[in-house]
DNA sequence: CTAATTTTTGACCTGTAGTTCAAGAAATAG
DNA sequence: CTATTTCTTGAACTACAGGTCAAAAATTAG
């Protein structure tokens, strides 16, 4: 019973999200949320209770979708080193395509709350983890396979591939498409 | 003639650009920068004209700290993989033994600021292809001293250092040491 | 229909960001 | 010593951030 809800809370938390993607945490305002989601202020407080849960909901969402997607794309056919290519040009296409460079928002949010915000970090901490783990069975795949050398330390390789990535999302804030496209193609000669 | 300054400007800027490293654009207040440098707001802004003058002012001098540094760092004695290793090392540490981890002032800058100003954006921009460049020129020693493989691309292997060690930079808010120097020893194998 | 419950909303509040400025202090020129 | 110049400083100002709240609206139970 009581008044029905008039918006779609998982809608308002992936508009939200998008905002605070865009634009970092301390320079997204209650304002923007309020245009961005179309909700009133006070729904906003009522429903989420301050800009930092809201914030702290938002990279929730962003850390599981992202480790869906990547666990979804780097399942499809191919061999190891053809689906870390896609994977990659898939982020920098993402990156590049929108209508403005944003980045990472997991990396964004570290870089942004590291050493003031203790909880975002190991938020985002246990987000990284959670990649080197999924590359790491992905090369352990391919290992199994044939498709990559067996005497390669897996677990080496997979760190050398987050730390690529977040590196890559960084230079995809400066850096041209056919630059970008150049550093993945180099990077992965070694799988 | 006229009164003279009670500061030293030189030294009021590195203070404030530590202060805006630590705690980027947006979350550093007029109040902070008084505190940093003990200089009255009054006179901070009759000095430097305005808040984003002032940090473009300290953007500047950090990457120009940061070229010298890595050219004179890049020069000492050693093979081209000693050399790449102990600056690698050299900044990990940086980022670590510091009261707070507060990663590479000019991929935070163009993290938090991409896409609000460009201003900024292409300053990192130059800092990031001067180093692509220190990095290239350093490999090419290498491929001349019989130190590095002649039949690599230098420019496109640049590139991956310069990437690796943007991602090096952003991991060293999250992970522990050994889990860095294990990812530097990696990253350099191919060298 | 009444009571109880839950939302919605904008008005309102407090604090601070970023800046300007007027008054005074310290120098030098003549 | 006076005029001129340049610096220093905190008070004052406007705008907005982040959050609270009371009143009204929409529902269901009985």
């Amino acid at each position: 019973m009581g008044r029905p809800k008039k918006f779609e809370p998982d809608v308002v938390l992936a508009r939200a999200m998008e905002t605070f993607w865009s634009k970092g945490y301390a320079d997204t305002s209650p304002a923007d949320l309020v245009e961005a989601t179309g909700v009133a202020k006070g729904s906003l407080y009522h429903a989420f209770g301050s800009k930092r849960e809201l914030f702290g909901r938002a990279l929730d969402l962003y850390c599981q979708t992202g480790a869906e997607v990547t666990e979804e794309f780097l399942s499809r056919p191919g061999t190891t080193k053809e689906r870390f290519r896609a994977f990659f040009v898939l982020l920098v296409d993402l990156d590049l395509d929108g209508p403005v460079r944003r980045g990472c928002m997991a990396q964004n949010t570290v870089t942004e709350l590291a050493g003031q915000d203790e909880l975002a970090t190991r938020r985002v901490h246990r987000m990284e983890e959670r990649m080197v783990q999924l590359f790491t069975a992905r090369i352990q795949h391919g290992q199994r396979d044939g498709d990559v050398d067996r005497g390669l330390d897996a677990r080496a390789r997979a760190l050398c591939l987050q730390t690529a990535l977040a590196g890559l999302r960084t230079m995809a804030l400066t850096f041209d498409r056919p630059t970008l496209y150049q550093i993945i193609d180099t990077t992965l000669e070694g799988l």
